[in-house]
DNA sequence: TTGCTTGCAAATGATTTGCACTGCT
DNA sequence: AGCAGTGCAAATCATTTGCAAGCAA
């Protein structure tokens, strides 16, 4: 994300708890700079590079921000849940999952493959009498770290 | 599943077993049948349709049957996590998942949408170094029970 | 001074494990 | 006999919550 967009992202996470009458507190704001940095993190990652902010502070404080739309929690396979910051914010993406490490990164897809995945998706729930809301998909793998430490 | 391929899950499945040493018992018998029947199933609606099985054993004999391969552990949001019978005995597959009750349903999409999806994710994951191995599509929306109920 | 935040400690709840017992081979 | 499977009760561990003190409008 290029610092350009930083401020407004800040902007956007204010007004989003303005709403609600909650305030951007400094704790909030560092989480929200940690997710920008480092993508898709886990709690104890968050705490590690959140220098001294407190485990009950940090869940509550995504559980917040989730619940105003700017911070999704990703659940895959491991021990700890995954946070990111909302597409709204940094646009429609999927993810590459290692199995080998549970790394997640973001990747985008071309345009025409995800409108011919939104085509499919909606023909295949109709059938079972679903209404598509969204998609999610995870590419699962080995990571380029794991290929080469031969995990 | 047809009454006819029954009896050739249960071989597979005792085969399966067998190679590591383990019995195909009564306990193990009863989560396929579940499974074959219901789709994925949470621990709770497995131990309400087992009669008696123990939550312990029933834990232990999925983790066991998805050491062999037969048998997978999905993670959406919910409290729960969710069994199936491993895509090797179903077909490959994706799911339709209610956002509001958290049914998963499963749903196969046409092989041409399967071929380019293939195609899209080993492109957009070498890009970012990763050696993709498989993949899993989740469409969350609202199931027709929730659309009804308007929950 | 009213209400949102914070950190600590305690509680919760899904899942796992220790153990003694039963049952297959 | 010898090892796998079972159920009960206790332990684990990510996550949530109660509470008293700090801080902003």
């Amino acid at each position: 994300m290029s610092d350009d967009d930083r401020g407004g992202l800040h902007r956007l996470v204010a007004a989003r708890l303005d709403e609600v009458g909650q305030l951007y507190t400094g704790n909030r704001r560092r989480l929200i700079e940690l997710l920008a940095d480092a993508g898709p993190s886990t709690l104890p990652e968050l705490l590690v590079a959140g220098d001294g902010l407190a485990q009950s502070s940090a869940y509550r404080n995504l559980t917040v921000l989730a619940e105003v739309g700017v911070v999704r929690r990703l659940v895959h396979g491991g021990d700890h849940a995954r946070w990111e910051l909302a597409e709204e914010l940094t646009g429609h993406h999927h993810h590459l999952v290692c199995d080998l490490c549970g790394t997640v990164v973001d990747v985008e897809l071309p345009m025409e493959v995800e409108s011919l995945m939104d085509r499919a998706f909606d023909a295949a729930a109709a059938a079972a009498g679903f209404d598509v809301d969204h998609h999610n998909v995870d590419i699962l793998g080995r990571c380029a770290d794991c290929r080469v430490t031969g995990n």
